[in-house]
DNA sequence: GCCGTTTTCGGCCCGACTGTTTTCAGTCG
């Protein structure tokens, strides 16, 4: 008998997501009812957000409890499990070449274009379709003419130019959308009101394109100033709807413009994100009403009703007003009904009374204790912690067991001369591969704050990992465990880590979870972080500051918590410190 | 394929744009 395949491990989420994606575009060439496509790809998200193994609780049968997860969805999930594949995308696969799905993803051509031109041409792949572009082969085919041989050539080239663009993080994409409005704004008519829109509003983590909306009685000339901001190296098309434009760096720029009357309409359609509006909408049309950015129709008196300001939307459809940040269709439409569970109270930046992580010139950062203690005054908390690198870092200084009785001595000296601002004493501890921390206990107990985090061997197994993390997450001397999956937005994934397992144990031991407020860091992310608070851990949102002007990323971190539900009440540091100290786990034992 | 104030079947958002069409299908956001 051969061996048992390796692939059988039990799938991550991420690897049963990838699959359910697969399966969803080969349904789709194969000419499958779009609903059933769609329900594949909601699938797909639902694992991908889910906090906790999809794979466990699909073998105990409750896969199911997630939306857009029905039987038959959760059989394929065991398929994937006890096999290593799933039947259906096997023989799918066999029907078409796998360079089929790449078509898909080029600009302006489907799954039904895809597959028109692999039964009529042949065409099984990116190369094989730019040949029959410039062969002239395509309008050959009924349905297909000389302008979309043109469109395919360009996607081409336009998809190998752009291929392994980053998407922008949201500070940056803040930026220069800021930037944007600032020039049209000097340029736009009198009336105009401009507003970021879109994924930026709500707060994600990075975005693919910027989208602004406007309002104006002048549409035609808000939309030409766009073309003339020195920021935009072309546009696409424009007129009175708004305009669609590229900025010199390559980013995506859609400008919306509507009339005055519907900025709150057109706002609440651009803001996003898809799957809020679609559930919004198929929400309401059982009762007869139709929404899109021009305004509410209904059907009863056949009137569409229009209005200036957002949350007026909101209510005319029999909702609360919803943040921004809750809008992706994770459960903020039921909570906003009446009789709902309501919507949280979202925490915001002033509710954070002081930063329990940032670094000093003792480790990798670039200014002294009191010049960050004087800049976190600045920002109005009433207290600091300083949780410099450890014994074993990396990078940077390594403060050794003797240099840190020197900093704490510096800080205790510092806490001393300042006034306005109570100064603590702390560290960035190492989880060395064991699960055991770079300082003895009788050190730790000096300190006022205790943060664990990994910053090496990060490719562990995932067994081993979170062995590894529960263990220093059961260390009575730790209070918090900094960015706990180490993840890099956009740069590297997170190491292989059961955050499920890692929250229970936080919540068992009464250890705080960090929200790395980094822009680049948002660890936990707002799924694991909503996670956490719902299994009864405390979060603590921190700034992770290497510089005073650092310790304003606080702000980002803020925008993940308000994404994981998070009010002021789950958040350890909107506390003051008299507060806090004693929710460590050190002064509850 | 999922789901339920339409509840085990029959629905499942809304509008713009494009290119190819004599009235619309495909694609996108």
């Amino acid at each position: 008998m051969p061996s048992i395949p390796s692939n059988t491990a039990t799938p991550s989420n991420t690897a049963i997501a990838e699959a359910l994606e697969e399966l969803g575009d080969l349904y789709e060439l194969d000419g499958a009812v779009v609903h059933r496509v769609l329900a594949y790809r909601a699938a797909a998200r639902s694992v991908r957000e889910a906090a906790n193994s999809v794979a466990t609780l699909a073998a105990a049968g409750r896969a199911t409890e997630l939306p857009g997860i029905g039987a038959t969805i959760q059989d394929k999930i065991n398929a994937l499990s006890e096999a290593g594949v799933i039947p259906a995308a096997e023989r799918l696969r066999a029907k078409f070449p796998p360079g089929l799905v790449a078509l898909t993803r080029l600009h302006g051509l489907g799954p039904k274009r895809a597959r028109l031109l692999y039964d009529e041409l042949g065409i099984d792949s990116l190369e094989a379709l730019r040949d029959a572009a410039v062969a002239q082969r395509l309008r050959t085919v009924r349905g297909l003419g000389p302008k979309f041989e043109a469109n395919v050539l360009a996607a081409i080239e336009a998809g190998a130019a752009t291929a392994g663009q980053q998407r922008l993080l949201l500070p940056d994409a803040l930026e220069v959308a800021g930037t944007l409005i600032e020039g049209l704004a000097a340029d736009a008519p009198q009336d105009a009101r401009l507003e970021v829109a879109g994924s930026a509003r709500r707060g994600v983590e990075s975005v693919k394109d910027i989208d602004l909306v406007a309002t104006t009685a002048e549409p035609e000339r808000l939309a030409g100033c766009l073309a003339g901001l020195e920021q935009i190296a072309s546009v696409g098309s424009s007129g009175a709807a708004g305009a669609r434009a590229r900025t010199h760096a390559g980013v995506g720029v859609d400008l919306r413009i509507a009339a005055p009357p519907q900025h709150g309409n057109l706002l609440q359609h651009f803001t996003g994100s898809g799957a809020h509006n679609a559930a919004l909408r198929e929400r309401v049309v059982r009762r007869g009403l139709h929404v899109s950015e021009y305004g509410i129709l209904d059907d009863a008196s056949g009137d569409t009703a229009t209005y200036a300001e957002e949350a007026a939307v909101y209510e005319h459809l029999g909702l609360f007003f919803i943040p921004p940040e809750l809008r992706e269709d994770r459960g903020e439409l039921d909570a906003a009904a009446p009789g709902g569970t309501g919507l949280p109270g979202l925490v915001q930046e002033r509710d954070i009374r002081g930063d329990l992580h940032c670094h000093t010139v003792a480790s990798d950062g670039r200014a002294g204790i009191e010049e960050m203690a004087e800049a976190a005054r600045e920002r109005g908390y009433e207290y600091l912690a300083f949780t410099d690198h450890s014994a074993s870092h990396g990078f940077g200084n390594a403060v050794s067991a003797g240099e840190l009785r020197r900093q704490i001595e510096r800080i205790r000296e510092a806490d001393a001369k300042l006034d306005g601002i109570e100064l603590l004493a702390g560290s960035e501890v190492n989880v060395l591969p064991d699960g055991s921390l770079d300082y003895d206990d009788e050190l730790l107990r000096e300190l006022d704050w205790v943060i664990a985090s990994v910053h090496t061997a990060f490719n562990m197994a995932e067994d081993n990992m979170t062995a590894r993390m529960v263990t220093a997450v059961e260390h009575p001397l730790v209070d918090a465990i900094g960015h706990p999956t180490g993840r890099l937005i956009g740069r590297r994934p997170p190491y292989a880590l059961d955050v499920g397992r890692l929250i229970e144990a936080a919540a068992a031991s009464g250890t705080m979870l960090e929200i790395n407020a980094n822009p680049r860091r948002r660890d936990l992310s707002e799924v694991h972080a909503r996670a956490a608070v719902a299994a009864g851990v405390l979060v603590v949102v921190d700034s992770d500051a290497h510089a005073p002007a650092t310790l304003a990323n606080m702000r980002w971190g803020i925008s993940t918590a308000r994404r994981a539900w998070l009010g002021p009440q789950d958040v350890a540091n909107t506390r003051p410190w008299s507060e806090l100290a004693p929710l460590r786990k050190r002064a509850r034992v």
